[in-house]
DNA sequence: TGAAAGACTTGACTGATTCAAGTAAAGACG
DNA sequence: CGTCTTTACTTGAATCAGTCAAGTCTTTCA
């Protein structure tokens, strides 16, 4: 994983959805790469590590736009605060654990778009069907409960 | 619907749970019947046309404790606050409507449990497949973004 | 009826997220 | 390359759902 690449890349990705490149958005888009389902503040230490000067600020206004944008995908399970991650468009689900928090990426067994046939929508027009699934991580499976929901 | 039946009922279904039969309790059971996917607020609100003494702290009690207890069922759709209902155990899903807020009950067609079976849960043990079908209200889809969500 | 456990009230507090005003940087264009 | 316009970012304050804690009232059961 070379690291000029990488930059090329996001930066790319920043201009093909007619978006500045800037060095937070950059920082933001390799943070949330690193920490896979990071909340908002995970993400803001961890873009800190490498630009230190970015506000608190421009990190929700930059995980706003790059959601909007569709670069990043923000989740919020209940009980959870926003969470973020790269992985866009494949339509994978998740796994949340009720006791800990830690969520896991799930390829949903039936097909590329599953459930999304609902019997009757009351006239909604639906667009997307988001599955999360509820239990226990390996973890939390077998410890007595004790973890708080932090990052994964 | 007779007012004193419903009592009973509620009455019984939280002796069942081995809670003690208070009127707050009763006054949110009633509150989230009237009132399906409201939130705490709305919850207070609809509690305090009957119960005006009742204090927002025993309203998130309640909810709390007939959560854990199975009598109401949690929601909480991303970029939403909690909301609750009464319908529980019959696993049906929501509709959210990305522009207003609004909730709708879904019965997925596939049939009772639904998208149970991941693919790989990386070793989580899990319980249950919630799924949120987001998309737009009737409204919404036919007039321009204008509303913010409230209440159902 | 009286005691013990549990629920409720009151009031303060936390923490994620947002708002607002001003400064700085990116991209476009000459 | 320098200037201009747009848009992003910084700073600092505010909001609001939800939680914590201490004390009082109720329910339940003996």
């Amino acid at each position: 994983m070379d690291h000029h690449d990488a930059e090329a890349d996001f930066e790319q990705l920043l201009r093909a959805a007619d978006l500045r490149v800037t060095r937070p958005r950059l920082a933001v888009l390799r943070a949330v790469r690193r920490h896979p389902h990071a909340d908002t503040g995970s993400v803001l230490a961890a873009v800190r590590t490498e630009e230190p000067t970015v506000s608190h600020q421009a990190v929700y206004d930059v995980l706003g736009v790059l959601s909007d944008s569709g670069l990043v995908r923000r989740i919020q399970p209940a009980g959870s605060v926003a969470r973020y991650e790269l992985r866009v468009g494949d339509n994978h689900h998740h796994v949340v654990c009720r006791s800990c928090g830690t969520v896991a990426d799930v390829d949903c067994a039936v097909g590329v778009r599953p459930c999304l046939d609902a019997s009757d929508t009351h006239g909604f027009v639906v667009d997307e069907a988001e599955v999360t699934y509820w239990g226990l991580c390996p973890a939390c499976a077998t410890a007595p409960a004790t973890a708080t929901a932090t990052e994964n």
